[in-house]
DNA sequence: TATATTTGCATAGCAAGCTATATTGTGAAA
DNA sequence: TTTCACAATATAGCTTGCTATGCAAATATA
């Protein structure tokens, strides 16, 4: 069959694509004054919820590449906002903490995620609202097998 | 209140971003050996649909900033994907039309786009995947306000 | 123990997004 | 007609993602 019923308004692919651009842009804009960024969020994230992580701990719980980690870690400690230090027991292994700074920034940070998140579903009821992320749950696990 | 409960596996915009990075890998994956990219797909789809569109009706169509059009645009050009013509009317406008290479990969790139579809709703019935195309929808008039 | 493999991180180089700014052509206004 | 504002595109420079590759430390194997 040719296949000329393909269009952009109907593919999920694009549509998620679309969507990821239109967060990134609400989110940045509002965290900016913070001093982080959309690659910085989700690290912070983390290490609000557990410093002294190991960058492979991070890599995992966050689903990046590992280069990708290590970039954005560089970008965030040379902003002040983390410190890396050396495993006491292995030498390969670096442990990220949080500056006092970093760590103050946690309710004002999430304060702003949630203004996002609420704008972005607003007219939602709360079942959609949660269909909508139990969908994106189910996304999420079928493209991430292997 | 103190914003204790807040988790990435509840946030939109964090789940969004996630479920974004999945796709645009299983796409990247497959339309690689096309010639293909996630940056260039976009401008593929609304070129097959109209050929010589001017760089800004492109740029609104897509809703990318003009200047990310401008670099992507010369990135095809470079690959042998579009040519830029000028308008004969207006010499500040650039029109954009396919090679003939290009205009070839319109069927096999939408096939492996409709398989990454396919894999990131299996499991879906069908009102499922309504609801999910819906419901983003939704989320992007939301967030496109303004 | 000596070597080989694996593990953890860093770096190089690219794509694709962004903002800010420069450049050039059009059209309106003085 | 000259100037001024606007429009379309390009460029500079950044972030955030990726793959590929390098390197040093730890562990396993010969």
């Amino acid at each position: 069959m040719t296949q000329t019923k393909f269009s952009r308004a109907h593919s999920e692919g694009y549509q998620v694509n679309h969507m990821a651009r239109l967060f990134i842009r609400a989110i940045q804009d509002r965290i900016k004054p913070l001093g982080l960024s959309t690659g910085t969020f989700p690290v912070m994230l983390a290490l609000w919820e557990k410093e002294g992580q190991t960058q492979r701990e991070l890599v995992r719980e966050l689903g990046v590449e590992q280069a990708t980690m290590a970039n954005t870690l560089s970008r965030m400690e040379r902003d002040g906002l983390v410190i890396r230090r050396a495993h006491e027991a292995d030498a390969r292994v670096q442990t990220v903490w949080l500056t006092e700074r970093a760590r103050g920034l946690r309710d004002p940070a999430i304060e702003e995620a949630t203004e996002v998140n609420d704008l972005a579903t607003q007219g939602m009821s709360d079942q959609e609202r949660a269909d909508f992320t139990a969908l994106m749950a189910k996304v999420v696990a079928n493209l991430s097998e292997t």
